[in-house]
Order: structure tokens, then sequence, then C-alpha cells
DNA sequence: CCTTGACCTTCCAGTGGGTGGAGTCTTATG
DNA sequence: CATAAGACTCCACCCACTGGAAGGTCAAGG
């Protein structure tokens, strides 16, 4: 298979799947012209990789879920802590954005959005850097 | 006010502030010694471009938004726009993560995370590859 | 046999938004 | 006057790719 097939296979850029050759998370071999090979366990592999990074899961993360992947006496608790740590990140980052969204809503639905210059969501911008530091300082 | 005040009263790092300097957002004053020398007005643009950025704005965002804050002439409609693109960005990336969090969730409660080798989580990341192919060409 | 075009190769550079560190200079303090 | 703190510049690095240039290889059609 070739890295077209292989692209096609995984739904994997063959852009990607060079550079993930590149950082060693795949190890295709090569035919006589130079073009790499890949094996079905190669497009599992990188069938593995896309729905892994998919998942939000770092390519740290990947290489490590693909080691445990690959070793038949893994204990699953090492994996369920990586996917537990990853949910919370996850979990953390839509809080993160939920409160901008709350503070965009607000200010988007004060703004009349017309031909006048009298903005809320600029004059938000340009004050509540005070409120930042009374959070900062509060806390 | 050299940087460090600067720093300190916008609550961005040094670093952050040069660097603002240097792709254009703010053009603090040098005084004879080679030192920035920041004015109010320089001060006020930090802690809007702070505020900005705690919201999640682009820098490009960030640097339409200040010419529209410091044009008096502006319309309102234009910021506006500008806010709820934003604002559906934001949504959208919220949702990807609240898909990603319910898969993994899922996943991870499946998984007894214990000292045997069986793993719902690693299972489904080597085989789901192929719901993605469905998914996709369900398109 | 030759050309065309699709496919493959490598390598270099750039993305966004900073951050870390080295090496040097200036200022404030004891 | 010594030393520490703070400022300066410049270069490299982070993540996970992505784009593009310049060139090699292969199958099909004329």
């Amino acid at each position: 298979m070739n890295i077209g097939d292989a692209a096609a296979r995984s739904g994997l850029p063959a852009k990607t799947i060079r550079y993930y050759e590149d950082i060693g998370l795949i190890k295709p071999m090569r035919g006589a012209n130079g073009y790499r090979t890949f094996r079905d366990s190669d497009a599992h592999k990188l069938a593995f990789l896309g729905r892994a990074r998919a998942l939000g899961f770092s390519i740290d993360d990947c290489r490590t879920l693909m080691a445990l992947y690959e070793d038949r006496g893994r204990e699953s608790a090492e994996v369920k802590r990586i996917a537990q740590e990853h949910l919370a990140r996850i979990e953390a980052k839509i809080v993160e954005l939920a409160e901008m969204r709350a503070t965009l809503a607000t200010l988007v639905h004060a703004c009349t959005g017309d031909d006048r210059p009298e903005c809320p969501i600029l004059a938000d911008l340009a004050s509540s850097a005070d409120d930042i530091d009374e959070k900062e300082t509060a806390k």
C-alpha cells in the first residue's frame, strides 16, 4: 500500500502521515523505489491515531496509548488515568469557553449594531480590565 | 512608566508586551537609555488587549477592535459583527469539545481501570475508525 | 518510444501567540 | 563601589501540522 491508499483508508492527509513517521509514531517499510510501503498493521495504527487525535489526545498521549495498545500485559488503569486526565482538561476548556460565551453573548446582545459609534462591547473591553485586577487580587 | 510597571498594571508579562510592540499593536516611546516609556494611553491599550485576548479574540481581531475603538466615527455594527463571528466560533468549539467529552466520559466509565489488560478505551480507538469512515461516506 | 499526468520523494518555511534563555547594559540601593 | 534588579536584543522553541518548491517514478495513451 502506498501513502495515498494509507491516507484514503485512515482519513489522514499524506502530509500528516509523513509527519507521523518523522516523529516516530509509525515505521512503514520502503520499496526499492524509495516509496513508503504500508502494511495493514500500519494502516491500523494510522486509524488508531486518527481516532485518538479526533478525541483530542495530544501526540504524546497518542504515543503512550499506542504503546499500551501493543502491550499485551498492560494495565487498563494506566489507560484510564490518561483518558481521565484528558477528560478533565477538556472539561476545564469547556468551562473557560462557556465563560467567554456568556460574556460575549451579553455584550453582543447589548450592542445595537447600527451606524452609531456607541458600543457596549468596546466600552467593556476598555473599562473592565480593572475588574480583572479586582478578581486577581480577590483570589 | 517602564515595562515592568506597564506589565503590573495590565496583567500582561513584559515579554508579551514587547511582542505586542513587535507586531505593531502598541508603539511606546523610548527614553534616552533605550528603555520603553509607556504613557497612560499605552497602559490603557494594553489593558484593552489583555481583556480582548482573555475573551478569546485573535490578535488580528484585537488589531481591528483597537482601531475601531480609536475611531470616533466608527459604526458599532462592525464591532458587533466581529464579536458575533467570534461568539459563533466559540460556540462551535464548545460543541466539538462537548462531543469529545461525551465519548470520553462513556469510555472512561466503561473501563474498569484495574490491573487487567482488557480496556474498552483502547478497543474503541482501535476499532471505531471504521465508524468515522461510515460517517464520512454518509455525508 | 515519448509524453503527459498522477503520484511519490525530500527539504524548507510558516502558522498563532507567545515563552525561555543567553548575553549585555542601566539603574537603584546599601 | 559592589551588587541586585530590571531593562535591552536576539535566537530558538513549543504544538501539530500545512504549503510549496524541486525533483524522481510509474501507468496509460498516442
